[in-house]
DNA sequence: TCCTTAACCTACCAATCGGTAAGTTGTCAA
DNA sequence: TTGACAACTTACCGATTGGTAGGTTAAGGA
């Protein structure tokens, strides 16, 4: 890796991942972008699967850690939880390339035999499932339904992250940014009405 | 089309097109699953690009004609979306290629040079948009505060259901099923608290 | 100076992709 | 009986895919 960092090389590799999805992004396009041939990524990745392995995982680490160095700031349970949902609300917007990429791997990872993609996000849903059940008023709910609240609310965040081209192409460039604008207010709402006593 | 009618055709090429996105899924394989060569499928439609736009209508007709037919059954308008909503949310996780495909088309409409992909769903919003317009208390909210909600709920559902697989092989069958029992009761909690007065 | 090693390269491979060209087959109306 | 047409077929095509084999080049330690 002569030019490029490993870092700068995944960044390019996670981008065309997520706008073409695995099957879509070619390792040559990949290479491509790096100034490189395609056969030089495969000396450093042994293969593309391996390479789409170590952006996953990159991608593991950083939501894991981004999540724990939220969540200890706060006292209050509720309000933790609200910095960390509308900070990855706010990110996921600003540069949409991982959130893009988990939800093509929802999609994909019932076909591709990747023992590596299908678990890691485990501990990081656990972690938040143990956050909520902090708050007052659900210390004693069943995990099904901490689980489905919170998963409705991270699907309300990806949902709409993932949409913002499309929805670009629907309403146009000033609407969108109207969505935006109003995304933080009202998804608030629906966290303190379905999540405070 | 001899032994299969078309909507038996588009049957497989829809879920072949949802299970491996549009580059994924060959028309060589769909044409397998049919007992047809690819030249056959290529003969009817012109192009890949032409069935996939087929069952894009499709899908869009259905979405259409399954949002009026449960809508005008009710009188209270929050229970019409709400009945919806919920029976979508339903047959969604019973058959999850249409949802899983539109979410595909979300994540790829940026890159497909598509004319009929990105449009067809404006109808369907607006019809949702006026609907919960009607509801007491949103008759004069903001446009924008109406959409990114009814937006909220939607990403709620249809992440839940594109979650499937990976959620199966996280906790297990036995969990996911707990999952699904719980998701109705849960998902008419956050659609109350956050759209009743 | 020599040797190893990492970081690349060119050249090639079989397989698969979407699509074209040119038939073949069966049905059905005139 | 014939002719037209739809529904397919086999036989290709060039382009692209992931991956292999076998170099070349430069740096750095012994």
């Amino acid at each position: 890796m002569a030019g490029q960092t490993r870092e700068q090389l995944l960044d390019v590799a996670e981008r065309l991942f997520a706008e073409r999805g695995f099957y879509g992004a070619s390792i040559a396009a990949i290479a491509d972008e790096l100034g490189l041939t395609k056969q030089a990524l495969l000396h450093h990745y042994g293969s593309k699967e391996k390479l789409y392995g170590a952006v996953l995982q990159r991608i593991s680490e950083y939501v894991e850690e981004h999540l724990v160095s939220t969540v200890t700031s706060s006292s209050d349970t509720f309000q933790q939880l609200e910095a960390y949902l509308l900070t990855m609300a706010t990110s996921s917007l600003e540069s949409p390339a991982r959130s893009q990429l988990l939800m093509r791997e929802l999609l994909d990872n019932k076909r591709r035999a990747d023992t590596v993609g299908t678990w890691y996000l485990r501990s990081y849903l656990d972690t938040l499932v143990e956050l909520v059940r902090k708050i007052p008023g659900w210390t004693d709910a069943p995990q099904e339904d901490i689980f489905i609240t919170l998963y409705q609310l991270l699907g309300a965040i990806n949902y709409f992250v993932v949409s913002q081209p499309t929805l670009q192409g629907i309403y146009g460039q000033k609407s969108v940014h109207q969505f935006r604008l109003a995304f933080a207010a009202q998804f608030s709402r629906i966290l303190r009405s379905s999540l405070q006593v």
